[in-house]
DNA sequence: AAAGCGCTTGGCTATTTTGCCAAATAAGCA
DNA sequence: TGCTTATTTGGCAAAATAGCCAAGCGCTTT
């Protein structure tokens, strides 16, 4: 019955706005350079209105961030650690492609 | 309406087992040393059969693994790098906790 | 072999998440 | 001002997840 701490918590925001295929491929591709939402919506194919809902998520979470120009909102990762992030992840145990190509250090 | 790739569907498994407040704190526990079943229940305080249902999420995604031990299974990090990643999660946007610490160097 | 202990699995309900449509809002343009 | 475009919000139904109880299974001990 230990009691969740405020740190763990906040990791768990951040862990489960990424724990989604759709928001994970949004916040890889923006890894490349910001895009508007409608540039998201196509890339993704999924409703406008859901694509915002994910980005709302992803921004909630610090994932990522936004600014408005003229009609249109550029989003952006909120920082530049998420590649070194990324990596960690594929650390804790490697995907099937890159098994035994060195690049994860343990299992 | 870009496919997902085995990488990020693998990303999406570990990010998915350890998004939720108990997983995170078992896998958390972990990083002290291997624990059986039962003593990880009652850190959790949840029913036994739900902790075991959480750490057979844990092992599908390859974040933890065990070894059956007389009566007992005891289940240990399945790589040392978790503490890394942690850290690495922490940056992405740093807890309340952290921030103006210098932890974390982006947001 | 029978009973006890630790863990897992099956099954069920409650809760949360997802994703669409429709409507509302905001900003540029005729 | 009114129209069009880009995005967000509300609301709902479908799907996925969580967590409890009960039953099953493998070891160990008697």
């Amino acid at each position: 019955m230990t009691a969740i701490s405020p740190t763990s918590q906040k990791r768990v925001a951040v862990l489960k706005a990424l724990a989604h295929p759709t928001r994970l491929l949004l916040t890889e591709r923006l890894m490349q350079g910001e895009l508007c939402v409608g540039e998201l919506r196509d890339l993704v194919g999924d409703d406008v209105s859901t694509v915002s809902k994910h980005l709302l998520i992803l921004r909630h979470a610090g994932v990522v961030a936004c600014q408005k120009r003229g009609l249109n909102v550029y989003y952006r990762l909120a920082c530049e650690c998420f590649s070194d992030f990324l990596q960690c992840v594929d650390q804790v145990c490697p995907p099937p492609a890159m098994a035994g190509s060195g690049a994860g250090v343990c299992c």
